[in-house]
DNA sequence: CGCGCGATTGAGTAATTTCAAATCTAGTGG
DNA sequence: CCACTAGATTTGAAATTACTCAATCGCGCG
């Protein structure tokens, strides 16, 4: 097992009990991608191939309206999944971009590989439906906190939740993700209101 | 298999392929329960216990913040689910209500049962992983709808996609659901602006 | 038949956006 | 390594969107 595996090794353990053997077997069915800086993944109209986990680095997944307003959808960094999940899973043509952010590495799985992986085991259906399930959950936090909190409100618990992502991604890129314009989220950033 | 399941087993069908046995299986892990106007199934501090399918009624999914005001999460008729998603899923204590909003009939499983079921069968599992994955799709437009229409937009897209929940569910629901006050919506509805 | 909740309306206010200009910053080529 | 530039952030002012509060209306249920 290569080193640089670990985190993803870690991540899997979290989830289920695999046996060494299991272990292998999934991991191999994932390969490894570079990205560059700006590169995109995944683009509208093209159907998204690929479930990403990202080992190293950083990547945003976007709409853009027919104004030309951008809408941040996720954020990914070291141990996230990231797709256009709707793309993915229909396996139709997909509406948003996701663009990596910075210089990154992933670990992908096909959509027909994990088909068959989740066919060869129970253990691996599991897995998927164990992501499936949290990340519902996490969408429906996410659907409340929208409707219930002001745009102040939404940013500072998006800080004590994600502080890492305020260093690593542009401040009109979170502004987006929390449904505001970027000169409000600059004021209130910096108090000006 | 009685008639009054016919639109549960419609519903399972639409989803994954089982024999007349495993459906038998499957179908009989559902508890029937008839809960009346305005009782509650779900309530803040108590773990969900059950994921419910409605096979007749409507109800309704919302949580109370420090002020006294209520948002709707989810609306449920026929042929949805309804719990609360992340008491459920982790077993731990409710944020939600969910209430009968009319008389319904529901199918209820229990969560030792629905696990029981899980890692009896490999084609239940599957089941419950696309289950999961529609939901997470469903939740992400949601979202996307949430952070880039305005209330007008919203309404009216909600108005195109469930017609239906209008006619069943107080205005004050559905505005609550889209994240406006109720004196917003009527004045969208009414063209008064 | 009336009570009470839900829906509507009006007026004033708060939250947030838009547009435009100024400032800052990071990446690029010389 | 520096100067330049395009993109990103900040600021100001005005406009828009949405909320709050209070009063009224309407109607279904007991």
């Amino acid at each position: 097992m290569k080193e640089e595996y670990l985190s993803f090794k870690n991540h899997i353990n979290k989830r289920i009990l695999l046996s060494e053997n299991e272990m292998r077997t999934f991991i191999s069915a994932f390969k490894l991608k570079k990205v560059r800086k700006r590169q995109f993944i995944i683009q509208p109209d093209f159907t998204a191939t690929y479930r990403n986990y990202v080992l190293n680095g950083a990547l945003r997944a976007y709409v853009i309206n027919d104004e030309g307003q951008e809408s941040t959808i996720q954020f990914a960094i070291e141990d996230w999944w990231i797709t256009d999940y709707n793309s993915y899973i229909y396996q139709k043509p997909a509406t948003m971009f996701v663009m990596a952010v910075e210089e990154s590495i992933l670990l992908q799985i096909d959509y027909d590989t994990e088909q068959r992986l989740k066919h060869s085991n129970p253990n691996f259906e599991i897995f998927f439906r164990i992501m499936a399930e949290r990340s519902t959950a996490y969408m429906q936090r996410r659907v409340i906190e929208n409707i219930t909190l002001t745009a102040k409100e939404r940013y500072e618990k998006f800080l004590l939740k994600y502080s890492d992502f305020s260093q690593r991604f542009p401040q009109y890129a979170i502004a987006s993700y929390l449904g505001m314009s970027t000169e409000f989220l600059s004021r209130i950033k910096n108090n000006k209101l």
